[in-house]
RNA sequence: CGCGGGGUGGAGCAGCCUGGUAGCUCGUCAGGCUCAUAACCUGAAGGCCGCGGGUUCAAAUCCCGCCCCCGCAACCA
């Protein structure tokens, strides 16, 4: 049996509603793990979020609710929002789930067992205010704290450490043997340069006077957890990770058959959490590298994923200038928001986010080119077919009847229009790059391939007019060869394009009248099905509704 | 200081790894069509591909130098 395809993105922090950011990672996740659907695969799709911490903690006192309670209400509003966005994951990854919990300790208690965790004085100066200690980089250019640190003391505490430094070497090597770890591969550049100057092993611990909303130590109960080997951890524990046992090739088959995964994060956290911090604790745990004879390497990979700018600059919380998914959606309805997402961002890079070029893709690329051909299409099949379409194309026979001169095409009142082989190659040939596009999960050109092929079905129709032929009885079978052709191509696109939009791949489906029996379901599309000709002879369409109607007025407007 | 990204017709971008007529979307101008969601199709204008050197028969693409912009504390994808 075929491994599963498992995608997961990262977890979101529950201290505030989600934005663009964290919609445009989801979407991207879905979109890929709806590709490998198409594609047969069996997909297996993580997403969650991270709830404990310090942040959570200040919150919820403020907002004078627990922590619990604080969390559970943020925690509905991302689950909400990938409802609405279409967002279809398989598991829900919550950090307060005790499933979860267990792993987490269960991992510290071995990797403490097994020495590779030790208790360590800290001591430095001490922000009461910010709950942290300080460095020299939080120095002001006099060398003295600046007031925002508010009051600052000289502390000692112990806290548990991990020993990050002993195994360097070892992911310097890995990375090094690996260069598709990371992609795009500047970024593995880039992190290879980091691990490089990695130095000092990792603080992974809290003593509950500073901090109680966390995981607690199991060897240490006035600790707690901190951050990382709770929020990565997610990764295995929602998938049934065995904390207790260090051979991976004994641990549950559930857990090994999905096992490892596509990690889909954004650029900044990459270094060191990603990159630095989890390949060196899935190594400690014993999963395998595939150095050794007989071994499967079983370390996960990366896409990393940009950020969406708001007029150049970053989106933050402290410049107000976050962008609101949510209220998006409301206004522009959830496939217009996905289809901005994928296509005006190439995945890896950055850009700039501009509700009015959001606008102005979606009248030009849904409204005027794609739906405008589904609408004419069927609007042609009912008026001159009366909605039932032969089965004509490239085997129409050489000596037809004119005008069908050879199984290269016909000629049509506006000249010789390439109906055949031709055609079908051209379609094949979108379908190819298609394919090519969202294996390098480079979604964007993807998404340009189908649309360059939609505009080849607009040319289609002005070059054979098929409104002419409609009125010349010798083109009787040349009519119907177009219209068949444009259905053909619509269904064919709209199974390419239904990761991206499946809602609308659904719509051009039903007016179709492709595959009733299924409406809804996602199994309705396949890449199998994406071939020519399986529209039987004699199949009626339906009627035309418009599918995406225009979008009207400038965004300021209302 | 260092690390990484970027500088391509009016706007936004792709191409660069694997040199070989500079491409896409939007916008502008002109024409055509009427099946269609005032949509569609055709044509045109518009670029010394940041600057300077080098390699090469050939450079947006490879090499060297320089200039400018962005990111690398936190919130945070």
């Amino acid at each position: 049996m075929p491994k599963p395809f498992y995608i997961t993105t990262a977890i979101d922090y529950t201290n505030g509603a989600p934005h663009i950011g964290h919609a445009y990672e989801k979407v991207l996740a879905d979109v890929i793990a709806r590709y490998h659907r198409l594609k047969g695969d069996e997909v297996f799709f993580l997403t969650g979020v991270d709830q404990h911490g310090q942040k959570v903690q200040q919150s919820a006192e403020k907002a004078g609710v627990s922590p619990q309670q604080f969390v559970d209400e943020i925690t509905a509003k991302f689950i909400a929002l990938w409802d609405k966005l279409e967002v279809r994951y398989d598991r829900w990854a919550a950090t307060t789930d005790p499933l979860h919990k267990k792993c987490v300790q269960g991992m510290l208690q071995r990797l403490y067992d097994e020495k590779q965790i030790y208790k360590d004085k800290q001591e430095g100066y001490y922000s009461v205010r910010q709950e942290q200690f300080l460095t020299d980089k939080e120095r002001g250019p006099d060398g003295e704290f600046g007031p925002e640190w508010g009051e600052v003391e000289h502390r000692v505490e112990e806290n548990y450490y991990f020993k990050l430094a002993d195994h360097k070497d070892w992911l310097l090597a890995y990375l090094r043997a690996h260069p598709d770890c990371v992609t795009p591969d500047f970024r593995q550049t880039e992190l290879i340069n980091a691990v490089e100057k990695l130095s000092g092993d990792l603080c992974i611990s809290r003593p509950k006077s500073r901090l109680s909303w966390g995981i607690e130590l199991p060897f240490d109960r006035d600790y707690v957890n901190y951050v990382w080997f709770d929020a990565l951890t997610n990764y295995i524990s929602f998938i049934g990770y065995d904390p207790g046992v260090k051979e991976f090739a004994a641990q549950p088959a559930d857990f090994r058959e999905k096992w490892p995964a596509l990690h889909i994060i954004g650029k900044d956290i990459l270094i060191p959490a990603h990159g630095i911090y989890w390949p060196i604790m899935l190594h400690a745990l014993g999963f395998p590298d595939g150095s050794k004879e007989g071994e499967i390497d079983q370390m996960p990979k990366f896409l990393v994923h940009g950020w969406w700018n708001i007029s150049g600059a970053k989106m933050s919380k402290s410049l107000g200038n976050v962008v609101d998914p949510d209220t998006l959606a409301d206004k522009y309805g959830a496939e217009a928001l996905r289809y901005y997402l994928m296509s005006d961002i190439a995945t890896g890079k950055d850009a700039d986010f501009d509700e009015e070029r959001l606008v102005g893709q979606f009248n030009s690329d849904l409204a005027n080119a794609l739906g405008n051909l589904l609408n004419r299409s069927l609007n042609m099949g009912g008026r001159y077919l009366e909605g039932k379409l032969l089965k004509i194309h490239a085997e129409i026979p050489t000596n037809a009847a004119p005008p069908l001169d050879t199984s290269e095409g016909f000629e049509g009142p506006n000249g010789r229009v390439n109906l055949g082989n031709e055609r079908v190659a051209k379609l094949s040939n979108a379908r190819k790059i298609f394919v090519g596009m969202l294996d390098a999960n480079l979604i964007d050109a993807g998404v340009a391939a189908c649309l360059e092929y939609v505009t080849s079905c607009n040319q289609l129709i002005e070059h054979s007019a098929p409104w002419k032929l409609a009125k010349i009885e010798d083109s009787r079978r040349g009519l119907q060869a177009v219209l068949y052709h444009l259905a053909e191509s619509l269904r064919i696109i709209a199974g390419l394009i239904s990761p991206v939009i499946p809602g609308a791949a659904h719509g051009i489906f039903d007016q179709l009248n492709w595959k009733m029996e299924l409406s809804g379901k996602e199994e309705r599309f396949s890449l199998g099905d994406a071939e020519w000709g399986q529209l039987p002879d004699g199949h009626a369409v339906g009627k035309p509704t418009p599918l995406f109607p225009r979008i009207e007025g400038t965004p300021d407007a209302d």
